[in-house]
RNA sequence: GGUUUCGUGGCCGAGUGGCUAGGCACCGGUCUGCAAAACCGAUUACAGCGGUUCGAAUCCGCUCGAAACCUCCA
């Protein structure tokens, strides 16, 4: 591992050398969904994000444990259904058991996840599941003094807590601000401090999800799921914790006062956030309303879309911007993200195909060399895979031009440059092959009977019957390429 | 109002002091029976004003504009 992986620490708000704490062990947490809705574009962005970590750390060698988590519990609404569970909520609105909401949701985010090709994480704790984990770190937090209870309820102590350590290093916020300028919310009589927060909430009557505590039958606060599930997996120190930009205040700020306060410690050594998907140039998300979910995206059915747009699309449309960058949604810029993305694969198929030659091109030589380098260059630096697709439609102009027998490749230069284009489309960006129906056998050999049939006809200048085999082939999307060993085709989505 | 960012060509999107990013679209050429694809070439740029510098899209200041967060949100 001779990299030199530079990450950027929102903490630090600079570009550090990737150091883990026990190497070549490296423990990653990233805040997953809230499961009571469709995913949406941009929940693809942090999966995808964090999938392009996972996958690029792993692929320097080191053994990544990633946790990434299902909240089912917590996180309250704050309009009319003041204190009630937004699980609860929607469970109630369709007389479903919470439980079968939440499972609902997390096999449909699943699904889309995997139509992503995002993979799995290590593992997936599920709020619900860690109930006593996060009592016992309640308890700690009270034990030292950063917290108190009052009517069941347990509230942290922001401005104690802020007396030993500096509660905001994370946003950059001060507490004289915050102080100021916190808007007087209803249901808050209970904290000593508006910017307090929960970290455990006595239920109301109606509220279904519920679980005995040491201070009243009720449920987690805000924040509390995280740091208990992180620490129990990764340890009260880990390496990096990730999440949306969204999520820096005050989730992210939260957890690192109640680590700091029931464990003496930061959660994590590296802060990363990726940023947000915007329509229109606003944030797209489930307040604005102005979300379009994976499956609208997959199926073409909405009516902010002009079609359907298949997952490697998607996926390669947010690996175009740096992760860090907002990336607006549009029709045009999805269309030119598909057409690039068939480009490359189209590339790769040719590439499978070359013939070696005794010897490689000068020119094509020197790219060869540079080429590896500059792509490692890209990925160490703060994982920018646009770099690395520019770097790539490089490697695509050399297969063209090897594909027209325009340039000479060795058999040995051959066999690296599939290794490195593999390495990198499909191993560190994840990228996938959608075919059609290229691969079913029958379908293809009907196509080379048609193929044969419309060559026939080439060859005795009946180029009215040629045209229309092509013509009609075009209508139900199958495209016919002339070139100079025959005819091939292929099936547009 | 505070905090954190951002403003690049027709569209998307990299780039942090001198060295043409890239993709899509458009135009010209090569190839082709014609297309398509591919290749070659051309064109469109750094919000505005001022400053630092031999030199700024890149650093500094101001102005204008936009966003996220400050209340659940990826």
């Amino acid at each position: 591992m001779d990299h030199k992986l530079q990450v950027y620490n929102t903490l630090s708000r600079t570009k550090e050398l990737f150091q883990p704490l026990n190497s070549p062990r490296v423990g990653m947490y990233v805040c997953g969904p809230t499961v009571y809705g469709d995913a949406h574009l941009g929940h693809a962005r942090p999966g995808i994000t964090f999938d392009l970590v996972f996958r690029y750390l792993q692929h320097l060698g080191y053994k990544v444990r990633y946790v990434r988590n299902i909240t089912d519990v917590g996180h309250l609404e704050n309009d009319a259904d003041q204190g009630e569970d937004k699980i609860a909520k929607k469970a109630r609105l369709e007389q479903l058991e919470p439980m079968e909401v939440a499972q609902h949701f997390s096999d449909r985010y699943h699904l889309n996840m995997s139509q992503l090709n995002v993979l799995n994480p290590s593992i997936e704790p599920r709020a619900s599941g860690h109930i006593i984990e996060q009592i016992e770190m309640i308890k700690k937090i009270l034990a030292a003094g950063f917290a108190y209870e009052v009517n069941g309820s347990v509230y942290f102590d922001v401005l104690s807590y802020n007396k030993k350590y500096p509660y905001g290093k994370l946003s950059g916020r001060v507490i004289d601000d915050l102080l100021s300028n916190t808007r007087a919310l209803e249901g808050q009589e209970e904290k000593r401090n508006p910017m307090d927060f929960a970290l455990w909430k006595k239920a109301q009557p109606e509220h279904i999800m519920r679980w005995p505590s040491p201070w009243s039958d009720g449920f987690p606060g805000w924040h509390m799921e995280c740091s208990a599930m992180s620490a129990k997996y990764l340890g009260e120190h880990f390496d990096i914790h990730g999440g949306g930009m969204d999520l820096l205040f005050p989730h992210h700020e939260s957890e690192i006062a109640q680590s700091q306060a029931a464990n003496g410690t930061d959660p994590c050594k590296y802060w990363l956030h990726n940023n947000m998907i915007t329509i229109n140039g606003q944030k797209m998300g489930k307040s604005l309303n102005n979300f379009i979910t994976l499956n609208e995206f997959f199926n073409g059915q909405h009516a902010g879309l002009d079609r359907a747009y298949s997952p490697m699309c998607i996926r390669f449309f947010i690996l175009q911007a740096h992760y860090r960058s907002t990336l607006d949604f549009s029709n045009e810029a999805l269309q030119a993200a598909e057409k690039g993305y068939k480009r490359l694969m189209i590339a790769v198929s040719l590439l499978n195909k070359l013939q070696a030659s005794s010897n490689t091109g000068t020119e094509l030589q020197s790219f060869l060399k540079e080429f590896p380098m500059n792509s490692y260059a890209a990925m160490d630096d703060d994982f920018n895979s646009p770099i690395l697709i520019a770097q790539l439609f490089e490697a695509v102009k050399w297969i063209n031009l090897l594909a027209d027998k325009k340039e000479t490749i060795s058999e040995s230069d051959l066999v690296e440059f599939k290794r490195l284009v593999n390495v990198f489309i499909f191993e560190i960006l994840g990228l996938k092959e959608e075919q059609g129906n290229e691969n079913n056998q029958s379908v293809d050999g009907l196509m080379q009977i048609v193929i044969e049939l419309r060559q026939n006809a080439k060859t005795a200048k009946d180029f009215a019957t040629s045209d229309r085999i092509r013509d009609a082939l075009k209508e139900l999307g199958i495209l016919i390429k002339d070139t100079k060993d025959g005819a091939t085709w292929t099936i547009e989505n």
